[in-house]
DNA sequence: CGTCTTCGTGCTAACGTTAGCACTACTGGA
DNA sequence: TCCAGTAGTGCTAACGTTAGCACGAAGACG
């Protein structure tokens, strides 16, 4: 690799008169600065980051920490955070937990033995305790989900309120029997999903049981297809369902269509973000669609403002973004009832 | 930071002792290597890379740079990639370029100022000269699709046969108005593609006109739309449609469903990759499938490989992946005439 | 003509880590 | 007892870059 010293050498002059001329100092004259940048650009020169950093200067990597990049809500954030950041010369790391702790611990060592500038996590549900304090070291914002050993800067939806008008969609068309499969409550954002569907029912006058609820894995498509076909089993089988993760409405909607199940007439379904492919599934699914651009374009505006900042903690950051309910033709009053009100 | 000379000085030994100890090196006496791994592990020391790497040590970036990580396809390669790489103690770069050879050389030049360890490239359609030569100073490996100033390390697919395949398909259930929608020729990619289709068409007996192409820029959804609009219209339309991208294939399903136009009925589709969803479309989507997985775990090895060898350039390297024909309901003969022979 | 300023450049040290060499204190054999 | 060998540790330089200081030449001003 060419350095700073092969460019001085050839040219006859120093190392730091290079380096001012790269750097573009007022100090060098015009005709030397020439030179240099002819030299450099002839020999290929490119500067060493690694150099830079060990004198002071601060990294230009940003990593994002997720469980999957397949499910493409995380890969929306990428894109937005990559496009966002690109623009302002940082470089996205990209670190997949399969939300697991230690990998995601694994990982977090790596980030930090790189220092990364910054890191954007959506954190494995009990992050290892090395983990925690590996990020007190980096400046980090959680997405999505949320961990309060992790602080207190976090983008995320407003969970109980985008579940609590999927269900209530559901209720006000006269469902009494709805179920609700969605991811473990271990996670803030499970909990908080579970809390607005049974919001919604009471809300309805409907009793708890009436819903019944199924929790998963995250990321589990699989877990989709299992929960369908349990619920569809037995007298008393829900007429509605409504659904608490992207990857289980995958899943979910893979099952009912090998299986045929008729939607709406037999079962209808509220799902949870919105892919391509959601608005062709059967008769069009009605979901729960999350604001991703604007949360992505939302982390990158306040990390790259926190990273110039150089200010330490500039305290708690809460930003939530509501879901809004995106209707299609997968939701009906059951047995052809008209809808009591409508939404 | 904490670094070497801080766990030194509080034990009252020497930085040398404490590098020596902490890479477990022989001559350091076990009692000395505890004290530093515990004063060290209290003290939430990090190695910092950046160091490490000035005194000659390799980056354990491996970056990929693609089009737009949205792209499912994508998004697959990168979990695959990341997931190999990971357990080699390699982390992921994402760079996506939107197809842009200034983007793409803003980012090369960033990843060569960075060191990154190797890249796993799909290149835009013509790189920009600097591209080309920053390349040449990092381990590279260009993936899908190949440009020849990039070197001749490939992997990809066989675009001519599973074109081939998927068109010689609909001619073998009597089709012989059948229209292509492809990327363009000005990558290799996309004039193989294009060649498979034609290769079907005369292996058929159809003359080269028999088929309507319409080239569109990559990556565009919206293209696809536009042109099923186009097709759609006039006396002698095509009775069956071959795609040649991914992303095209989503706008052309988006539209047909829109516009309710009957599949197979009025027109047979071969759709070109299979994403979630493809299954579910309309009767289900007949598509060109493509062995993503087995081809991103072949590039992490090889590269995995080459990087451990530190041997400069083992030769030229291609490895060419078939695709598969997936059929489902998407595809029937022309009003309702037998296939001649099924394939 | 001497001093003061300005311009352009060079020298040196420092960032954190590691490898080569040097040094000390033992141990064992002649 | 003396020397060789070895175990354990320290000192120093080097990686590429940059910032602080110093230096020489040239021009300005009294």
């Amino acid at each position: 690799m060419i350095t700073t010293r092969d460019i001085a050498e050839r040219l006859g002059i120093s190392v730091s008169t290079v380096g001012r001329a790269l750097s573009d100092d007022p100090r060098i004259s015009e005709e030397t600065k020439f030179r240099v940048r002819q030299a450099a650009s002839e020999m290929g020169y490119v500067g060493n980051r690694a150099a830079r950093m060990m004198r002071g200067a601060s990294s230009n990597v940003v990593a994002l920490v997720i469980p999957d990049i397949r499910n493409s809500f995380y890969s929306t954030i990428a894109h937005e955070l990559s496009k966002n950041m690109e623009a302002e010369g940082f470089q996205l790391m990209l670190s997949e937990t399969d939300d697991d702790r230690m990998v995601e611990l694994r990982h977090l060592r790596e980030l930090s033995a790189n220092r990364v500038a910054g890191v954007i996590i959506v954190p494995t549900a009990r992050p290892h305790g090395d983990s925690v304090k590996l990020l007190r070291g980096l400046p980090h914002l959680q997405l999505l989900r949320r961990h309060p050993s992790l602080g207190s800067q976090w983008f995320g939806v407003d969970d109980h309120e985008a579940l609590r008008r999927g269900t209530a969609h559901l209720v006000a068309q006269g469902h009494t029997r709805i179920a609700y499969v969605g991811g473990p409550t271990e996670l803030p954002t499970g909990a908080e999903r579970l809390r607005g569907f049974r919001s919604a029912l009471s809300e309805g006058g409907l009793p708890d049981d009436a819903g019944r609820t199924e929790l998963a894995p995250p990321s589990s498509v699989d877990h989709g297809r299992q929960a369908v076909r349990r619920l569809l089993k037995g007298p008393d089988a829900p007429t509605a369902l409504v659904l608490g993760s992207i990857q289980l409405t995958l899943g979910v909607l893979e099952e009912l269509s090998e299986q045929g199940v008729k939607v709406p007439g037999e079962l209808s379904v509220v799902g949870f973000g919105d892919e391509p492919g959601f608005s062709w599934w059967g008769p069009g699914l009605t979901t729960i669609g999350l604001p991703i651009q604007e949360m992505a374009t939302g982390c990158a505006l306040w990390l790259m403002r926190r990273l110039k900042a150089k200010g330490d903690n500039d305290g708690p950051y809460t930003s939530v973004s509501p879901g809004s309910l995106v209707v299609r033709g997968s939701t009906a009053p059951p047995d052809g009832k008209t809808p009591a009100t409508s939404d």
